[in-house]
DNA sequence: GCAAAAGTGTTTGATATACACCCATGC
DNA sequence: GCATGGGTGTATATCAAACACTTTTGC
């Protein structure tokens, strides 16, 4: 049996009581922004990945083995948006669902079954990096289109919807999106992430100009090979610089 | 003996383990911008008004009864901005010292003395309304200067710090600063309130002209009057046409 | 009358918007 | 050669920054 299943069976002991955490996974594809969701076995509802927090371990920590143990990444742009928890914020139906899911027994009187706060983070990845594996779970496994979302178990797709409108404001300040593309990437490639996550076309000229303007990217001798047309310079988002610019107070509104 | 205290002795029964509400509330005074501290009975250590979350209340709720006993105030601008938990975050000493200040037993045991995530408020208040009364503890507060801060508990002055960055950065994108102005307030009030928070001087003309381009607020005809020199007009926040214009898709970047 | 703050206007430079033009590539 | 996407340039409108001018008040 995986360590988190046992974990789980002796979540009692293990972990802080009454506090979750739940992690919308971000992946960009040709043309849509997608989060990545879990299957319920047996059934047709989906989860975000999520976990707790154990007692001797950091929220943080606990959301980055979250990270680990379903994408196969350590290195991941993590931030925390939300932290949700009304009173009547318990699932005990779900869990239920869950625990058959997995194979666990269930009672009523189960751990899980309680009020949970949930600490809720959203993390951006590049999907070619993306490998599904070190699952402790083996569960199925989706990439959703967050415009057009399947059933989910709890309050998950509200925190979903929260967590990309957090995504989006953020995005609207700092360039955190290049997260979500590769170390090299076009200037066309940059502008495709931010007109599918603001959801709006955005006009090629002045974008590449203003890019340029806030003096964060390198541009590499290389381009961008085997696509036809002409064939479009590969940056490289340079920290230094970047670290300079936040210093002398620039911003980076798109 | 006040409900609060009360409460706090039979904490095991009546709160969420292990969770904790801090509020940090800014006030604005002539040229600073302040947080309401509360001192340690018997010290000379300061902490933010805190509390806990009771097992039949929303986390959102925990936060306002703080800010109404403090504040003697129901409707207040509230946000959460941070939820902070590394394992190690216990403070047997500092809970020591406050239970000696409230007259409560302390032990080893003690549930305060465990490890807390706390979920932490900003809150901004007209300190014009304030009325220190309702106040369920009859503690010595103080308004404090934000860029002056006192020896505080636990890792309160990180909390308010962090309190600080978060307020500044949502300025620059929402008329938040509103809140902590009354109802009526002169354009020079209003760029006096961005100048104090962002700690920056900004040029009149130009700030005039911006702030009336979003067109979110309304000239009375009254101006602000019992002032030397020319009197400035007074405005107030219209709601509806703020909504409008977010619905248009309009930025507040100052 | 004078000093100071507030409202408004003017000038100049920067940025936004829209679009044109040419280049490079695959077919 | 042609369609298409990419890099760059240009014209115009809008906005930012700096500052000047005028009005209104208290002294």
């Amino acid at each position: 049996m995986n360590k988190f299943l046992k974990s789980f069976q002796m979540g009692e002991e293990n972990y802080l009581p009454h506090v979750s955490i739940d992690c919308v996974i971000f992946g960009l594809t040709d043309n849509s922004l997608n989060a990545l969701l879990l299957k319920v076995t047996g059934t047709e509802s989906w989860v975000l990945p999520g976990g707790y927090v154990e007692k001797d371990e950091s929220i943080e920590d606990a959301a980055l083995h979250v990270l680990k143990s379903r994408t196969g990444l350590t290195d991941i742009y993590l931030k925390q948006f939300m932290t949700t928890g009304n009173s009547e914020r318990s699932f005990p139906d779900d869990v239920r669902r869950i625990c058959e899911s997995l194979g666990i027994e269930w009672t009523e009187g189960h751990w899980a079954n309680k009020r949970f706060i949930s600490i809720c983070y959203y993390a951006l990845i590049d999907v070619n990096k993306f490998k599904p594996t070190g699952g402790e779970l083996e569960q199925e496994y989706q990439w959703v289109d967050i415009h057009n979302l399947p059933q989910m178990l709890m309050d998950h797709d509200n925190i979903l919807r929260k967590g990309y409108e957090a995504l989006k404001e953020n995005l609207g300040n700092h360039p955190i999106g290049i997260n979500l593309l590769p170390d090299k990437f076009t200037m066309p490639e940059l502008q495709k992430m931010y007109e599918i996550i603001l959801d709006k076309t955005l006009e090629r000229s002045h974008f590449q100009k203003k890019m340029l303007r806030f003096d964060i990217f390198r541009r590499l001798e290389e381009r961008r090979e085997g696509v036809p047309h002409k064939r479009p310079f590969l940056y490289r988002f340079d920290e230094n610089k970047y670290q300079n610019e936040l210093k002398k107070g620039a911003r980076f509104d798109v």
